[in-house]
RNA sequence: GGAGCCGUAGAUCAACUGGCUAGAUCGCGUCCCUGUCACGGACGAGGUUGCGGGUUCGAGCCCCGUCGGCUCCGCCA
């Protein structure tokens, strides 16, 4: 060994022993008659001191920087008490040195380890493993490991075996683009790299090994989002036989529950976490992964607007469609630029417009009057005459409703003075997604996003199938191995589209930790399912038969789930980006800035693979 | 595939409506300093304002294009 202990672990016990330290300098203080050097490892920082009677020491002490990687041998002595470090574990005390070798020396860093200021990410990813020196990230990667040791204790307590998975595996059909690996043996043949352990981890249920979980990389060649690392990424891979859906929940629940409690600071709003149907989160929430730090509730107004003469929700009802309404409290502040950006966001989620009235204390709103933005509205603005209520209302659409209506909308939505109602009148789907856009933007804007709660909750019953508009089918809409609630019965009898699947989601503070389902395991229902979605049993048989036909030899009901572990810890440590979780993240374009993958194959290797490129 | 934001010394940022010989802090180099701890002090070196074009007497700033990064929509069963 170079060294007896690490930088983090002398005290005030180790005086007078002779230790060797090893480390990378991080600050060199000279003085001219003495130098302080602080060495730095990933267990902490400890200052040696290097006195000018020891020439040569003093001379190489001298010719440090910052970054160098040295071995110290020397004394430990303790610091007078008018010295001590209080900010330093190992403040007690100091390294006088006797002896230092420079064992490898470094460049002036591209940025500035030693201080947690922001650097640019582009750089970052460039020298990755400067970055990784920085403490944020020594953090993350220690906490990252005991999150991961801590889930594989869960389950092994609990009867679960770990098995690994083939990363060589076939392509699948359904779903996220296939990431291929061309194969020498079988020119003109290519494996896929898993997108999940899906098929596996069922075709072990039917192995026998009925308690199941993995930490399983999973590869899906799809772009990226803030909280979508680009190409790969790990998931707590689970799968359970002779089981329902409570059963998965209840063992996910408890591990969700035991994560946050013990690797964040953040306190679980609700235990046993609440439980939404697909229809109530997005009727109430606008989403299927709502953030429920926050209320922002939608309400439905359809009735308040039965009778209308207002041209645009008139038209959404003849066409079967529906009014909800956001009331956002304190949302009368918004300006008209804020409000604008408002519509933008629920226009991406093809809403037609955004309709919204503004509640204005009567006195306020005269006072407020030298503002652009009131002035303008000046002309919207409306005093309410059957209300009882102290308000003025500024909307561009009151002029097309009456007394009744207004009155209505605000008891509905409960809305006072100071408060925004928006509108949201299309279709099901898109009036409650756009509000809900919306309800997540002003719960962002307002501050509602609680750094210091964990509200989980699990959404279920999602439809089992989905009408795709631009093909004119039926698609499924989540997993097609998912059970369809009520079996072959219902699928051969009831509306496809009414049909519900043993599907689920566990969401936290607005993010799918992780989808999950009950597994069909029935032969027929399975190709009736894939009837259904337009699949003929030759094709079924194609892509699946190797499923199916397992499903032939005694398949034991079953269902899992599988929670993005980087996910996860990135809504944990509030990380703004999913790349803080990875040692070695992909950038933007799924490229890794630091190797330049990916890159060219050699003339070579594509002779060898039979694959000619054409440009 | 589409949209938006950003790009100024090694790093982080500044430069009001176009007036600039492009600044500050940290870092870097040389020198001074025996108790600092993100030491201090003196002096100094660092820039084709991502790149190309245009408008203008004059462009870091305005316009067009392009490259790079990030974010969002689509996509992610």
């Amino acid at each position: 060994m170079l060294r007896t202990h690490t930088c983090g672990e002398l005290n005030i016990k180790n005086k007078g022993q002779k230790v060797a330290l090893c480390g990378w300098v991080s600050a060199r203080r000279d003085h001219g008659g003495v130098i302080f050097l602080d060495l730095r490892d990933r267990y902490g920082r400890t200052q040696i001191v290097f006195k000018p009677t020891r020439k040569e020491v003093f001379k190489t002490a001298d010719q440090c920087r910052d970054e160098f990687v040295v071995q110290i041998f020397g004394k430990v002595v303790a610091r007078p008490a008018d010295m001590i470090n209080k900010k330093l574990k190992t403040g007690e005390i100091e390294v006088e040195a006797e002896k230092i070798t420079i064992l490898s020396k470094s460049k002036t860093p591209p940025f500035d380890i030693n201080q947690e200021k922001k650097v640019n990410e582009e750089i970052r990813l460039k020298y990755r493993f400067l970055d990784l020196r920085r403490e944020k990230l020594q953090k993350i990667m220690k906490m990252r490991d005991e999150v991961i040791t801590y889930i594989r204790e869960y389950f092994h307590k609990r009867q679960f075996i770990e098995v690994q998975t083939p990363i060589l595996a076939n392509s699948s059909p359904e779903g996220a683009r296939d990431y291929l690996v061309p194969s020498r043996l079988h020119p003109g043949k290519f494996y896929a790299l898993p997108q999940a352990p899906q098929q596996f981890k069922q075709l072990l249920m039917i192995g026998g090994l009925d308690r199941y979980f993995q930490i399983a990389p999973c590869f899906r060649d799809e772009d990226p989002r803030a909280d979508r690392h680009p190409g790969e990424f790990y998931q707590i891979d689970i799968e359970m036989a002779f089981v329902k859906q409570e059963d998965i929940w209840e063992i996910t629940e408890q591990l969700m529950i035991e994560l946050t409690e013990k690797f964040s600071n953040k306190k679980v709003m609700q235990k046993p976490f609440p439980r939404l149907t697909y229809k109530d989160a997005v009727s109430r929430f606008g989403s299927d992964k709502p953030d429920l730090r926050f209320g922002l509730e939608i309400k439905d107004a359809t009735k308040i607007f039965a009778k209308t003469k207002f041209k645009v929700f008139t038209d959404v009802l003849k066409n079967n469609g529906v009014i909800y309404a956001l009331k956002i409290d304190g949302g009368a502040k918004f300006s008209r630029k804020e409000i604008d950006e408002l519509t933008e966001i629920a226009k991406s989620k093809k809403a037609k417009g955004l309709a919204y009235i503004i509640l204005k204390l009567k006195a306020q709103s005269s006072l407020d009057l030298n503002r652009d933005s009131d002035r303008n509205r000046e002309k919207l603005k409306i005093t309410v005459q059957n209300s009882k209520l102290n308000i003025d209302l500024i909307s561009p659409i009151l002029k097309f409703l009456n007394d009744e209506e207004i009155n209505n909308i605000i008891k509905t939505t409960g809305a006072k003075a100071g408060d925004i109602i928006f509108f949201g009148a299309d279709k099901w789907e898109i009036a409650c997604k756009s509000l809900g856009a919306v309800r997540e933007e002003c719960g962002k804007k307002l501050g509602k996003k609680d750094p210091k709660k964990a509200a989980w909750l699990w959404v279920y019953d999602y439809p089992m199938y989905e009408y795709n508009e631009d093909e004119g089918k039926i698609d499924f809409s989540h997993n097609p191995f998912s059970m369809p609630q009520g079996g072959l019965e219902t699928l051969n009898k009831k509306n496809s589209l009414e049909i519900l699947a043993y599907q689920f989601d566990i969401v936290c503070n607005g993010y799918e930790i992780s989808s999950g389902a009950i597994r069909n395991h029935d032969p027929k229902t399975m190709y009736k399912a894939f009837e259904i979605a337009g699949y003929s049993r030759t094709e079924v048989d194609k892509k699946f038969g190797h499923m199916i036909s397992a499903f032939e030899y005694g398949a034991p009901p079953h269902g899992g789930c599988a929670p993005g572990i980087d996910r996860l810890l990135m809504v944990l440590w509030e990380c703004e980006s999913i790349r803080d979780i990875y040692a070695f993240p992909k950038n933007g374009k799924a490229q890794d800035a630091m190797l330049g993958a990916p890159s060219e194959a050699s003339e070579r290797q594509l002779k060898e693979l039979k694959i000619k490129i054409v440009k």
